[in-house]
DNA sequence: CAGTGAGCGAGCTTCCGCTTGACTT
């Protein structure tokens, strides 16, 4: 056994730092969190002065065990959890849990795992420091208190099963801000104007130049009133400027802007960006990928600067050290860099080809020099008029970092490339090609994406790096927010143009509007975070965490008890939740609309226990309401009376066929016809308040056509197996398990024998039936989730396989 | 696989932050 006993959190990091300490040093790792509250109820004694009760999680038992064992043989035990609040609580925990003494146990830290720094913090080993656990322990608390008092109010007042918490119900508030913004938006039109020239060089060589007017013309009759003036107007190149710009690297990578960048550059989602990091992490090709700091270990930056020679010559080496302005940022790690600054590129799948290299390509930018820039604008007077056009261009003297690498920018807009004008000298005539006078709109504020969301709630240091991705998971599994597109819609818009003295006057459609990816809030969303703001304003203000942590920055220094703080806390947070849960109505989001001419009742619109629904009439009424869901793509928030009218045209009848009725509808999985207790899908293309009685024949006769041509064969004894064509094409199934058929083989041909080779062939089939994960839960179109039937607490732990003992 | 909009009441759900797990359409 070894003398000395090293625990990480990582057990990447365990492998790397065994390399470094040799023979006496084994080195183990705690994967995290050992234990916490208990799962089942709340796990704080209020009675008895917030004593937590801590539990080991089920999934480290055996981890804690067999850490306990090592530890009892080792003469020394070494805590070398991060740096940090919760890295801390971590060496304290193992410290309890694994009944450790004090004389042979020490807590050492690191940043960066190079042999050095190690050594570094062998040598200079502290004791845990119980206030900085403490900070955490109210952390924790605090956490669970806000959580496990605010969901069940929301199970009583709006739906059960939902949840809420400091970062979550924050984020879902930003979306559902966002949104009541550009729903409130309007868009304001302005007339941009732009010219080309033609006109000579200094060479006397004719040349092209394109300028825009520096002043926009609010209404018509202003741009129609300039370019008249232009008509007869002489154009002259009244000042040429030339600047010198610089551009500076972006810093290396966080978590966040890692996500922010995968997202922009390669379109991966938060967690696929996660998932892609911890392999190469795990390979050995990067640093730890859940970090805030952008600091590069000396090591980095002395393999950084000789690549960087030999790639592009010492004129293009500038090493820089970043500061990390990140709010509550508690850089425990280094930035996010490639393990070896020689290796631009790495073995493994095409993903992480391109994460790798992106990540290798903003390290390496990060320490060269800045791109030198010349910057032109050729300023041009119209005679007899003020305004003066501008024609400017941009010139690389030096490309500098630019040479590798990039930032992108969320913002599309500015994408048009500035380039080199043409030299030209004072006093210049130009004669206008053309002049254009558009008419252009002010921007919506745009939807949030997944990443753009993580880095809004990081500049309000809500949320770590290691629960940014669950973040965003959470509230779209909670159905508070789904991901979406939005597609383009035309707009007119007004184009003047002044060509051969003549001014034209177009209309012209842009397709704008489009998005794809991003957040919107469901209407669940919304009644949640209206009723959460209106009660618990204080939890929700974008600011509570930053003040939480001023708090436990306090505790951390020893100024106040931890118990103390929660105590101030608790007493102001918990009699509103029991006012609340005694006092509060019943909430979904219902809204009159107006009066049925029809019937003359009240229509509104609420959410009902199947999602939400439109209802002509009150229940008071003594006659019944009658209700009508509505389509996914439409919100209560936003509905109007005339959208929520027409809801109630279906289900409509279409006629008769074989003396039955048909019945056009929408359900769950869109619009269907109902015929003789069968369904038939309505394609797309088709529109359920227009559908005719043919066109209704014609699909349900389709669909008949092709239930008779699904089964080609069958074969065995007990016609067991059968062989189908399915929408992915052929293929057989047995005991409602599906196989495939290998390309190339004719499915009409298939013998009995041939298809129990295929199913042996594929072993896994049968078990590849239930979907695994919510992902798909998540993915599902149904407004409703399922009532999945809460999974049995059994333990399904896999027995302990025969290679577990040896 | 597509109706619903509530009737006994049983029992469940939930937080944030550390870490990886064993596998799919």
């Amino acid at each position: 056994m070894s003398k000395n006993l090293v625990i990480v959190e990582s057990p990447a990091k365990a492998k790397t730092i065994e390399k470094f300490l040799g023979k006496d040093y084994q080195v183990m790792s705690s994967f995290g969190h050992i234990r916490d509250l208990a799962e089942k109820g709340i796990g704080i004694d209020f009675e008895n002065n917030y004593q937590p009760q801590y539990v080991v999680s089920t999934d480290k038992k055996k981890i804690v065990s067999e850490l306990k064992k090592a530890s009892k043989d080792a003469e020394m035990v070494w805590l070398a959890s991060d740096e940090d609040r919760e890295g801390e609580a971590i060496a304290w925990h193992l410290y309890e849990e694994l009944k450790l003494k004090s004389e042979n146990t020490r807590r050492i830290v690191f940043h960066e795992i190079t042999k050095e720094a190690i050594l570094h913090a062998i040598d200079n080993p502290r004791d845990i420091d119980i206030h900085l656990v403490d900070a955490q322990q109210a952390r924790r608390i605090l956490d669970r208190i806000v959580g496990f008092e605010l969901s069940p109010i929301l199970w009583r007042k709006i739906r059960p099963s939902l949840s809420a918490g400091r970062v979550q119900s924050v984020a879902v508030r930003l979306i559902v801000e966002r949104e009541r913004e550009i729903n409130q938006f309007t868009a304001e039109a302005t007339y941009r104007v732009s010219a080309v020239f033609k006109s000579f060089d200094v060479n006397h060589k004719e040349v092209e130049l394109k300028a825009e007017l520096q002043q926009r013309f609010t209404s018509k009759e202003e741009a129609q009133d300039f370019l008249e003036k232009c008509k007869d107007a002489q154009f002259s190149v009244d000042n040429i400027v030339t600047k010198p710009a610089k551009k500076s690297p972006a810093p290396p990578f966080t978590t966040s802007t890692l996500q922010q960048e995968a997202a922009r550059k390669l379109g991966f989602s938060v967690a696929q960006t996660m998932q892609v990091a911890q392999r190469l992490y795990e390979a050995g090709k990067i640093t730890y990928m859940r970090t805030d700091s952008v600091n590069l270990s000396d090591l980095a930056l002395g393999t950084s600067k000789a690549e960087i020679i030999s790639m592009a010559g010492q004129k293009y080496v500038h090493i820089r050290k970043f500061n990390t302005k990140t709010l509550g940022a508690q850089e425990a790690h280094e930035a996010i860099r490639p393990s070896y600054m020689n290796a631009h590129t790495v073995e493994g799948s095409s993903q992480e080809k391109r994460l790798y290299e992106l990540i290798w390509k903003r390290t390496i930018a990060s320490q060269m020099s800045d791109a030198e820039l010349e910057k032109t604008s050729i300023y041009i007077s119209i005679s007899g008029i003020q305004h003066q056009f501008i024609a400017s261009g941009e010139v690389i003297v030096f490309d500098g970092f630019l040479k590798v690498y990039l930032e992108s920018t969320d913002d599309e807009s500015d994408a048009e490339n500035e380039s080199l004008l043409p030299a030209m000298k004072n006093g210049e005539k130009l004669l206008p090609e053309e002049i254009v006078a558009q008419q252009r709109f002010s921007q919506k504020p745009p939807r949030y994406g997944e990443a753009g969301l993580v880095r809004k709630l990081e500049e309000l240091g809500i949320g770590r790096p290691s629960t940014y991705a669950p973040t965003i998971s959470t509230i779209q599994n909670r159905l508070y927010v789904e991901k979406g597109d939005r597609e383009a819609y035309k707009r007119d818009f007004n184009v003047l143009k002044l060509k051969a003295g003549k001014i034209t006057d177009k209309i012209k459609i842009e397709n704008t509007g489009a998005e794809k990816s991003k957040l919107f809030p469901t209407d669940i969303g919304l009644v949640v975070t209206d009723f959460l703001i209106e009660n618990f304003p204080d939890v929700l203000n974008y600011n509570f965490t930053a003040d939480v942590e001023k708090e436990f920055d306090n505790i951390a220094d020893g100024d106040i008890k931890w118990t103390a703080s929660i105590d101030k806390f608790y007493k102001k947070f918990h009699p509103i939740v029991e006012d609340t849960m005694k006092n509060s109505e019943r909430q979904v989001g219902e809204r009159v609309l107006g009066t049925d001419p029809k019937s003359g009742r009240q229509l509104s619109v609420k959410i009902g226990k199947y999602g939400p629904l439109a209802q002509i009439g009150t229940v008071e009424e003594e006659e019944k309401p009658v209700f009508a869901s509505l389509r996914r793509d439409q919100s209560i928030e936003s509905i109007t009376f005339e959208e929520a009218l027409e809801l109630f045209k279906l289900p409509r009848q279409i006629g008769e066929f074989e003396d039955k009725v048909m019945t056009v509808a929408i359900g769950r999985f869109g619009p269907y016809i109902r015929h003789d207790g069968a369904f038939y899908s309505l394609p797309k293309t088709d529109d359920p308040m227009k559908v005719s009685t043919e066109r209704a024949i014609e699909i349900i006769e389709e669909k008949r056509e092709v239930e008779k041509n699904r089964i080609i064969q069958t074969l065995g004894a007990e016609n067991e197996i059968q062989v189908l064509n399915g929408r992915f094409g052929p293929y057989f199934t047995r005991d409602k398990v599906n196989y495939k058929i290998p390309n190339g083989t004719d499915p009409n041909l298939l013998t009995l024998e041939k298809c129990l080779e295929l199913i042996a062939a594929q072993p896994d089939a049968a078990t590849k039936k239930k979907p695994f994960g919510r992902k798909t839960a998540a993915a599902k179109p149904a407004r409703e989730k399922t009532p999945a039937k809460a999974k049995p607490k059994a333990k399904v732990k896999t027995k302990a396989k025969p290679k577990a003992k040896k």
